[in-house]
DNA sequence: TATTATATTGCAACTTAGTTGCATAAACAA
DNA sequence: TTGTTTATGCAACTAAGTTGCAATATAATA
């Protein structure tokens, strides 16, 4: 089961995710969070919040968790099918807009994709 | 610098990329040569054939890393294109020789990008 | 072949992202 | 306000990957 109850975490929680636009890692939430609660409350309120399909999740380039809003996840039956690119840089990660094609495969049944791009983000690359 | 020497513990670890078309992990590799060398050896190892462009690696579901021989790489650039699948049920990861074609995103300069598709692979899904 | 310089290895200890169990505290319905 | 259930904090743990260093193997040279 998702959140059930709106407690004073999830809040904080959900507000960094207003804050910014970009994707949040849960290593930069723990940081940015260390004195409002502790990692374990922030790592069970993602989970929920993933599974309340509030936020979608995936693997930055060293394999840590980051997370994002979904937008239109909820109508595409949350297959984040959307690139997520990471600055080599900045370390900032978003989510894009476009929507990368992914080939049939035969013999293989293709259940979720992920997509990460790698490279200089608007502000670093001038 | 890259493989410098060919020692017992390099040909070992060939051997095992050379048995199998499959991506193995590092855990699986430390895992089926515990008898025969260090987890650090092999962690060693496997960084040096992927700067020698012998083995490219890739992260797997979990943020594993997952190594496999170079085919094209070589020729492209090492870029590692094609994306890689990752069975959820019997775990295994093969690399798909078709090429994912990655959009143009404006005003940021695409370096790397990485597929990861999940799902039924050819032997579990009946 | 023996010697020597240098690369490689094993080991133990460490780092760090993420998880688990349990006692305590906060939500919320009645 | 009371009682039930959910959420939280804490400490201890797990596991992938890394680091420093002493010992060993490789390969070039004499």
């Amino acid at each position: 089961m998702g959140i059930l109850r709106k407690t004073k975490s999830v809040r904080l929680l959900l507000d960094e995710f207003d804050k910014s636009s970009s994707a949040i890692s849960a290593i930069i939430l723990i940081e940015r969070l260390s004195l409002e609660m502790n990692k374990t409350t922030i790592y069970r309120i993602l989970d929920k919040l993933e599974e309340d399909k509030v936020l979608h999740s995936f693997l930055g380039k060293n394999g840590h968790k980051w997370y994002a809003k979904c937008k239109e996840c909820s109508a595409s039956g949350h297959q984040d099918a959307h690139p997520h690119f990471q600055c080599s840089d900045c370390g900032k990660v978003d989510c894009l807009p476009t929507n990368v094609l992914i080939p049939k495969i035969p013999n293989r049944k293709v259940d979720t994709s992920q997509v990460l791009l790698q490279g200089k983000c608007e502000e670093c690359f001038v």
